[in-house]
This record gives C-alpha cells, sequence and structure tokens, in this order.
DNA sequence: TTTCAAGAGTTACTTACGGTAACAGGAGTC
DNA sequence: GACTCCTGTTACCGTAAGTAACTCTTGAAA
C-alpha cells in the first residue's frame, strides 16, 4: 500500500515537472517561433538540456506533445459545435465559426500548430523548421468524416465519400482560414458566409457573367 | 555592340550554369527529401559549397528556385483546364483531375513542394525541414479567384466571395488530394466525383440518415 | 603582349544546434 | 548502511549552414 502510495506521489511528481516542462517551451515557442532551439527552452524552464532529452526523448518529442495539448483542445470545441442539436446548416456554420474563433484569438498557436514557413526574421535558421499540420489536419479530417458518415445517408459508396468530403472540408475551412487570418480581407461573419454558401451548392447555381464567355 | 554580346554571352553562360545546379539539387532532394545537405547537392554538381551560395544566396534560395520551377509548371497546366471552353462542371472534374494527376504521376516533386516534415527517416535532422507549400497554396488561391470572379456573377460582394472561394476550393482539392495520395481508398475518377458533388451542394441537399438523431 | 576584371573553383574555418556520455548529489526504500 | 531512482550538471561529438581568403582560368582591352 504505502509502496504504491509512494509510486503514485513519485508519478505525479514526474508528470508534474513535465507539465512544468511543457510550460516553459511554450512560452519560448510563442516568443520565438518553431524554430526554438532545445537550449533556449532548457535555460527558460532554468534547466539544461539532457533533462528535456531525458522527459521527451527528441525535439520531435517535446513538440508531438505540446501539439497534442492544443489539438486535443480545439478539437474538443470542434466536437461540441459539431454535435450541437441544431439544423445541418446552423451546424456548419457553428462548426467552422468555433475554428476560425481559435485561430483568431491565439494565433501564435495555430502558426505553431500549423504553419511551417515564413516564421518570425527569414534569416534564422536559414530556412525553416517546425510543422505539425499534417497530423492534426488528418486528425480534423477523420473526425469530421465520422460525423458525416453517422449523420447522413449518402447511398452505397457512402464509406468513401464520407471521408473525401471530412478531409475535403477540413481542407477548405484551413486554407479559407488561414487566408484570411493573413489578410484580413472581411469579417469573420462574412467569411462563414462564404465558405456555408460555397458548401450549399452556390457554385452550381450561380450564373455566369453577362460579359464573359459564359460556358 | 561587342561588349553588349558579350554582356549576353556571359549572363546565358551563368543562367547555364544555374540551371545545371538546380538539375543536380534536384536530383538529390529527390534522393534525400527535403534533408538534403548543401554538401551533398554540391558534391553531386561535381562542385563545393561556396558556389552554391554565390548562386542561390542560401539554401532557402535554392529551394525556392527549385520551387519556383515546379510551381509554374502545375500553374499552366492547372490555368489550360480552367480555361477550357466546355460546361462549368466538367471544367471543375477536369482541373481537379488535372491537379489529381500531376500529384500522383510525381509523388516525390510533390512531397518536396506541399510536405513539410514526416520525410524519410525520422531521426533525421531532429525533427523536421523544407516546405513552401504556403506560397503554391496562396498563388492557386488567387488564381483560382480570378478565374470565379471574371466568369461568374456572384453579386455585390463577389469580389470578396470569389476570394474566399478560390482559397476555399484550393484547400479543398490540396487536403483531400493529400489524404488521398497517402491512403488510395479509392480510384481517381471516384475521388473526383466526390469532391464534384460536394462542391454542387450535395452535403445540403442529401437526406439524414433514418436511424440517426437527424437534425 | 602584358594587364586587368570577373567568374569558377578551392580549402579551411566559425558558429550553432541536436544529441549523448559520464559523473554528482539527494531522497526515499530494503 | 547499501541500493536505487530521479534530478541535475559539465563536457563532449557529429553535422550542417554559412563565410573568408585564396587560386586558377579566361577573355577582353591597353
Amino acid at each position: 500500500m504505502e509502496s504504491t502510495q509512494q509510486d503514485g506521489r513519485r508519478q505525479t511528481s514526474t508528470e508534474r515537472r513535465r507539465r512544468e516542462l511543457l510550460e516553459a517551451a511554450e512560452r519560448i515557442v510563442l516568443r520565438d517561433g518553431p524554430g526554438a532551439s532545445m537550449n533556449a527552452i532548457a535555460a527558460e524552464a532554468g534547466i539544461t538540456k539532457p533533462i528535456l532529452y531525458r522527459h521527451f526523448g527528441d525535439k520531435g518529442g517535446l513538440y508531438r506533445a505540446l501539439a497534442v495539448r492544443h489539438t486535443n483542445a480545439l478539437l474538443a470545441g470542434l466536437r461540441a459545435a459539431l454535435d450541437a442539436p441544431v439544423l445541418r446548416r446552423d451546424r456548419v456554420e457553428a462548426t467552422l465559426d468555433t475554428y476560425l474563433v481559435a485561430i483568431e484569438t491565439r494565433p501564435q498557436v495555430y502558426r505553431f500548430l500549423m504553419h511551417p514557413a515564413d516564421e518570425e526574421n527569414p534569416a534564422e535558421s536559414g530556412f525553416d523548421v517546425g510543422r505539425h499540420s499534417a497530423p492534426l489536419l488528418r486528425r480534423l479530417g477523420e473526425e469530421l468524416a465520422e460525423v458525416i458518415r453517422e449523420r447522413l445517408d449518402l447511398g452505397p459508396d457512402g464509406e468513401e465519400k464520407a471521408r473525401v468530403w471530412g478531409h475535403g472540408i477540413v481542407g477548405m475551412m484551413h486554407a479559407a482560414g488561414d487566408w484570411w487570418l493573413r489578410e484580413r480581407p472581411c469579417s469573420r461573419e462574412q467569411l462563414v458566409q462564404h465558405l456555408t454558401d460555397l458548401l450549399w451548392g452556390q457554385l452550381a447555381a450561380v450564373k455566369d457573367r453577362a460579359d464573359g464567355p459564359g460556358f
């Protein structure tokens, strides 16, 4: 009994330490971008490199641990919007908006999670670094595919179609959000409306221009 | 006159050399992935590092030059499909298919252009490197937005909507293509059909499942 | 013909970063 | 008291980006 409790205490102790290290890492990554060095992170935590390596294996491990944290938070929010008991179109709008609010309110975290390149000063580290967008986007795509599959009646090849749509819609949301966050050409509400219009078939329904070639 | 000709000859000479270096770089990048070292590239070209730096400034410059090459080739193909004098739906299908054929036939080039991480052996270079997807995707999005704007009558805020749709559709194509290329869950034709169905408003039109909650 | 300018090329170096021994306390446990 | 485990250190290795300083060749111009 006592030994079990002891093990428990030790476990929580190392886990707490790990959390502290992750928080230090996060501060530095938010300050220096994904190119932050292990030395810098260790210094911020008040220790030296080898401890980081003992906790996270390698730099990828540390970054993965950081990414998992934020990814889980984002996914929880999206799941809630996706499961809301409202009309389909409202649900789509709510989900898009949830995602956009997330990237709008914490752009640094977003850049870390999604954006590989063009960080900070281009003279740094030669070219670029960091990047984990692919895993996150794939997770999002699979989640959405599952929701689509279990909600919609897509006929014989519905399984396949649901997955294509899931990844496609996530990609649309991601690319549009990335561009919007960079250029801010319109309000969030307008962006959501435009995207929902697109998903609601307006591309097929809208007329050709009078003056264009118009096929 | 003679001096002008001289300058011309010198210019073409250095440009030819630059092209040769880029071709060597391409061979190595295709062999070693985006983590290819400048030393390896120089060796492949039969020279040493400083020459590469004189030609391209830094590693980013070299990679950018490589990316521009392929990006231009891809864009030319897409523009042709986008401008074909056929019905709108056929044009959309042709454009999607053109993109998918490109990434299917030269996946290594695609990975280099788009994909930052998960290359090769994960133990290399600590974490990951390379990446320029953002510039390419942004260019594609802007191109598509222009086509949409000049072809379709989108009403008062059509300018804005065209840009949102351009980036959104490109993102959809990219994400779906990336996932498809990795998992190959269906034929290219089926993928094109599913994506076109999505863009044609099937998400709005399709019925709820009989057994689901069905909002 | 000599001279000059410029490009191609080299060796050898610096700097920085990821990652790894090897070692030194300190706190609980048998 | 010896054992073990965790935390922490210093000092190092390998590799890769990027630079400085020098040489060689070539082609034009005086």
